[in-house]
Formats: structure tokens, C-alpha cells, sequence
DNA sequence: TGTTGCTATGTTAACGAGAACAACCCCTGG
DNA sequence: CCAGGGGTTGTTCTCGTTAACATAGCAACA
């Protein structure tokens, strides 16, 4: 070989271990060689083509087996500008409903052949979420869902035009696709249902004041108390947990005058059934509690109870459906914005007051 | 222009609207072009290397924020044969356990720059973990993190050689890195506990019989009550839920002799707690129970459940640890295993039992 | 003044896959 | 016997990025 040239066979140069005892798999020029044909028709046996002979088809699909060979998806990514995949951007994934609605979107998303990436942000206060969304444009996905549940409501949410996106945020309305339950009426419905039980008012434990769904379930609360002419007793602001439900239900068991506590989720409810136990003061015979979710364990609280039901399930099912529509067809200028209703699920933690004899005859 | 050639300013189409909507981002050479630079320089910048010069640097610097640039991550994938990203594979992602360990190993992932891909199997038992497992060798993700829960023994689970890998199921001890909690040691340690209150033997409320980390708990009880000398009594096998504990707990509660009741999680616990409460059986003065896992609720419920704790957030956080160091260095011939300390959370769930005249002074 | 040595920048090639096109086979029909 | 055509297979090129190498500019120094 003459000097200063390459030779042609020593020319590609074994860098497999390069990083870290982390080999390369195979790739299609490996099956290629294998099965003695050339890359394309790899390609074309991998991508389903039909212009492919059976004798040959059979040879490259045996060789991808030996070796076993497996597309690279960067490559593909690459090549058509998509990534088979969705991000999906919450604070946190190890409450209930973000995790409901993780596991629904992984398994809509699969049935579709769509992977997951999960992102979350540290603090949603400081560094909001634009920047996160922004480093996935290019990043990994094709679409994006956002469940929003804590974050200052100032901050608008900002993302790169064009980007596929389904929010789970009622502040987005009309702006991005969106889904969420109805947070407002289902909230006034409980506080409905405690009223017609004839309950003279409903006390109040809220969620967070920088959620959004917190505070719609606080206005539900207050506009059945002010629709039905009842008082609305001041609210105690918790953070969604068992352990604020607990404090504000201590503070509540004290009071002689509370008949009727509503809770922004179940969480907190337990707390308040907890303290009331605690304060010997009975469920639903003293007090009535009513919680919000309908977690899989309300239906085994100390009595049993009583809720609303949010549809998790359907809600991330519903979420990566409208982002499948944006990634399918041209963006439509209808933004769509879908309900995911709720339902009243009756236990026994809820029940007349003991001096149910005002009968409240408003049925309206 | 001479026939035949092609002009190289149209040479290349506009082809951003081709895939439904979802349009390319500027790359690297619309940078270079706007910044009057080679696309190399702009990949200086980006990648932080030194040898730019200040005011050039600055010039890529506002192109790239002029026209939101951000590095496409799938053909730094294919370049460098890293996704910068892991995948976590479990059965599902909406209990406590899975949840909780996703939040971390994400957490941490962040923490370095990862990305976490998740994947589920439709169904275990027939399709098996190793296709998915496989499908993800070139898919997107440089490593793997196996939740394992259920999921028949049998089947060996094969990765594809070179893969780095941590798995959360002892099946694989010596095979793959693993972490896990000493689920045996500690369902003894909660055996062990009602017995030294006096009780005479500990009923058992198991997990389903394809899930290891049900095994070994049942496993646990069983060598505690053995090894005490005790009876052991048939258990009554569930399958993690509360429905389940309910089940096994209105047939528990139908006995007299049952003291002592010990469950394969807390929310089996929930149930029967919750019928033991339905049958007239006070708990703990006639009936002890306890649970495993230490969810967050089980503090919250009536009386306040005695557990097992499991510390899902640093076996989380370990699994992306073993992970990363098979990325970061050559295989090691040494296999890591990790196990996690658990604790036992005494609360008022258990008691010694009313006839707690028989004394037993055996002491381990 | 020409060589050396450095810094800043540009050029080339390759990562793996697949669309577009070219080329080849073999068979049929004029 | 050769043109035409369908069925298979191979070649070339590109996606966006960056390592490796090449080159240009300039300062220091003998």
C-alpha cells in the first residue's frame, strides 16, 4: 500500500469499550455483512417492506437474531426528526394522582408505541417550568404533558410554537389543549351533599394557596355555602397531606359548633378523621368528613368514606390522546379542552346532624 | 449554473411541515450562519470548550438565543453511542413502592443530567422482561433499572451483555447488581415483635404467590414463628390490596383464637383493620396487627398501624447509584448488592393480648 | 527574516438508518 | 434476438453533531 494512504480495510477503528465497558450493540452493517447482503435491505427487512425475497428475508432476520440486532433509535430519531417518545412534566410522581396518571399515559403511550421520559423540575417557584420544556424540544420527545399542580399562577407557561402539548392545568384553558376534572362543581357537590344532609354550614380543609386545583376546590366550597345562604366559616390551609389534615382536624374536633368538614383531598381527610377519633368526637354521628379523590384506600378508612371521584385513568389516557392529535394531523386553531367528570362516591362518613331538626327545604 | 449541477443555496428543501405539524428546530448551521461562523465553532460553544474567543463566543451565544437553539439530542446520541438517559422498567407505576423509588432514581438522574425512560410489560407472566428489556439495549437508554414484583421465578431474566443495570428483586443476587430491602430479616423482626408480647402465635395475610419480595416476607414469618416454636397457621393469601386484607380479615375476624395478625403490606393491613373494625374486634386489645412498608398514611390510621418501614427513596436513589458507576468505569468482576435497612415503627396497633397470662420467656 | 509555537477557526468524516434513485436479474412478447 | 417491465438488490446521500485533523494568523525569538 502506498504510503500516506489509509487503508481501506483497518480504516474503521474498533471503538467499542471507548466508554466505559458500555459496547455499542450491533449495528445494520453487522447484519448486513452477516447475511450477505447489503445495508439497505437490512433496513428494509427491519422497516417491514415487501419488496424483500422470502429466502433473503429469512437469512437477514436469522442474522439479526444471532447478533441480536435491534434498531438504533438516535439513528432513526435522526433521520426522520422524530423520537417515539413523550415527555411528561410534573413536580413530583409519588402522590396518587400523578402517579395514576403516569402509569394510564406509559400504557396509552405503549399501546401506541410511544415511550415516556420523565422530567421534573426542583423548584417550580424558582426556576418554572419553560426552561424544562425547553430543553426537551430538541431533547427527546415529540410531545409533551404537563401536570401542573403547585406553581405560581403569575408565571406564564411559555413553550416552543409548534411543540405538541396537553396540560393538566385549568389556567392554560385556551391556550394549550387541556384536561382536568371539574375541580369547582365537583367540590361545590360535596359541599352540597353535606348541606342537604342538613348540615347548617361546612368547614373547610383546604389544599395549598399556589395550587390551582387547591384553590378551585376552595372556590367550589365557598360558592355552594354562598349559593345556599350559609355561612362560610373561615378555611384552614393545609398542603394535601394527612399530617396538616390532622392538625386542622384537631383544631376542628375543639369546636362544638363543626358538624360538617370537607377536605381538599383524601389525604387530608384521613388526618381529620384521625384527630377527630383522637377527640373522641364520632363519624359521621358528630361529624360528618368528606374527602376528594377517592384514593384507593378511602373505601377502608374508620367509617368508610365518603368522596368524590376523580378519574385518573382517564384523565392521562385523555391527556396523551391530545397529544397524539397534534403529532398526527396539522395544528387546528380550535384548542381542545376536555372534563374528565367526577362522581359522588356516598360511605359513611357522611350523615344528618344529630340536631337535624332545621329542615333546609331549598332544593336548588 | 451548468446543467446538471445543483445550486448549492436551494439545495436544501424546506422540509420543517412534512411530519404533521411538529416542526425541525433551527440546528447547528442555522446558528453558523446567522453567527458567521462554521458549525464546529458553534458546537464549541455549546459543548463548553475553551478555544473560542470571547467576542466570537458571545456572537454564537445571541444567534443561539435568537433563534432557540438547543443541541439535538439524538444525533449527539448517535455520535457519541450514549442517550444520556436510563430507563426504569416496572409492572406499574401507581403504588406506593414503584412510585416512590420512579421519584427518586429521577430525582437522581436529574441530579446528573439523565433522563429516565419508562417502561412497563402488559403482562409479565407471558411476554417476560427480557423482550423489553432488549428492545431497550438500542432504543434510547445507556442503562436500566428493573422494579421486579410479580412475575413468575421461573423465567431468568437475560439482558443483552454490556448493558449496566441495577434490579430491586434478590432473584438476581450475584447475577446483576441489585438493591433491595431485607424483606426476610424484617418480616421476622415484625413476627418476632408480636411474639414477644405474648402472643401465642401470628396469623398471616400474604402477598400474591408470584411476587419474590411475597415470598420472602411470608418466608420471614413463617422461620419466626418456627424458630419461636410456635404454631404455624395456614395463611390467608392476598394480593397487596386492601380488598384483599378485607377478604382475608372478615375470615380472621370470625376466629377467636386469631390474636395476632401480621400483614405482606400495609395496605393489606388497611382491610383488615378495616374488618376486624366491621366484625367488633377492637384492635389492639383483641386483635394486634401489623403491616409493611410504612406508607404515609399508616400513621393516620384508627388505631395508628405498627409497621415495617422500607426506605423506597434510598433504594431508589442506590439503584440509579450502581447504574451510573457501570456507566462511568469498566465492569467490575465484583456483582454490588445493596441492602437497605428497614425499621420497625412501633405504634398502637399492637398489643399484648388480653390472656397475656402465658408468659414466654424465651428470648431469640 | 525565517522558524517555531501557539491560538482560533474551518474542513472532513463518521455515528446508524432509510428514502430516492440506479442497476440488475429474469421473464415475456414482438 | 432484443426491447420492455416487474421484482430485488445495491449506491448514494442526508439527518445534526462533534472528534480529529488541517490551516490560517500572529507573536516570540534566534
Amino acid at each position: 500500500m502506498a504510503p500516506g494512504q489509509t487503508c481501506p480495510y483497518t480504516h474503521r477503528m474498533p471503538r467499542n469499550d471507548a466508554r466505559g465497558g458500555h459496547t455499542r450493540g450491533p449495528s445494520i452493517r453487522d447484519v448486513a455483512r452477516l447475511a450477505e447482503v447489503s445495508a439497505q435491505t437490512v433496513s428494509r427487512v427491519s422497516t417491514g417492506s415487501d419488496a424483500v425475497r422470502q429466502e433473503t428475508r429469512d437469512r437477514v432476520l436469522r442474522a439479526m437474531e444471532q447478533l441480536g440486532y435491534s434498531p438504533n433509535h438516535a439513528a432513526r430519531a435522526l433521520r426522520d426528526g422524530r423520537f417515539g417518545s413523550i415527555g411528561l412534566l410534573a413536580h413530583r410522581f409519588d402522590r396518587t394522582g400523578e402517579s395514576m396518571i403516569t402509569d394510564a399515559v406509559l400504557r396509552a403511550a405503549q399501546a401506541e408505541g410511544y415511550g415516556v421520559t420523565l422530567v421534573t423540575v426542583q423548584d417550580a417557584a424558582h426556576d418554572g417550568w419553560t426552561p424544562a420544556a425547553n430543553r426537551l424540544r430538541h431533547q427527546t420527545v415529540d410531545g409533551l404533558i404537563i401536570i401542573r399542580s403547585e406553581g405560581h399562577s403569575t408565571e406564564q407557561l411559555a413553550l416552543p410554537t409548534g411543540m405538541p402539548v396537553a396540560v393538566s392545568d385549568s389556567r392554560v384553558h385556551g391556550v394549550y389543549p387541556c384536561v382536568v376534572s371539574d375541580e369547582l362543581n365537583s367540590s361545590r357537590m360535596a359541599v352540597d351533599h353535606l348541606l342537604s344532609l342538613g348540615h347548617r354550614t361546612v368547614h373547610y380543609v383546604a389544599g395549598p394557596e399556589d395550587s390551582e386545583p387547591a384553590r378551585l376546590r376552595r372556590a367550589g366550597w365557598r360558592t355552594g355555602l354562598v349559593q345556599a345562604g350559609a355561612e362560610v366559616p373561615e378555611p384552614h390551609v393545609g398542603d394535601w397531606t394527612a399530617d396538616s389534615g390532622y392538625t386542622a382536624g384537631t383544631a376542628l374536633a375543639a369546636d362544638p359548633e363543626v358538624t360538617a368538614i370537607a377536605c381538599a383531598n383524601d389525604e387530608t381527610a384521613f388526618g381529620v378523621l384521625a384527630a377527630l377519633h383522637e377527640a373522641g368526637r364520632r363519624v359521621p354521628e358528630d361529624v360528618s368528613v368528606i374527602g376528594f379523590d377517592d384514593v384507593s384506600l378511602s373505601r377502608f378508612t374508620q367509617p368508610p368514606l365518603t368522596t368524590v371521584k376523580q378519574h385518573f385513568t382517564t384523565i392521562g389516557t385523555q391527556l396523551f390522546r391530545l397529544v397524539m392529535d397534534q403529532i398526527g394531523t396539522p395544528r387546528t386553531a380550535e384548542i381542545p379542552d376536555v372534563t374528565v367528570p367526577t362522581e359522588l362516591v356516598l360511605r359513611a362518613s357522611t350523615a344528618p346532624p344529630r340536631s337535624a331538626s332545621v329542615s333546609r327545604a331549598q332544593t336548588g
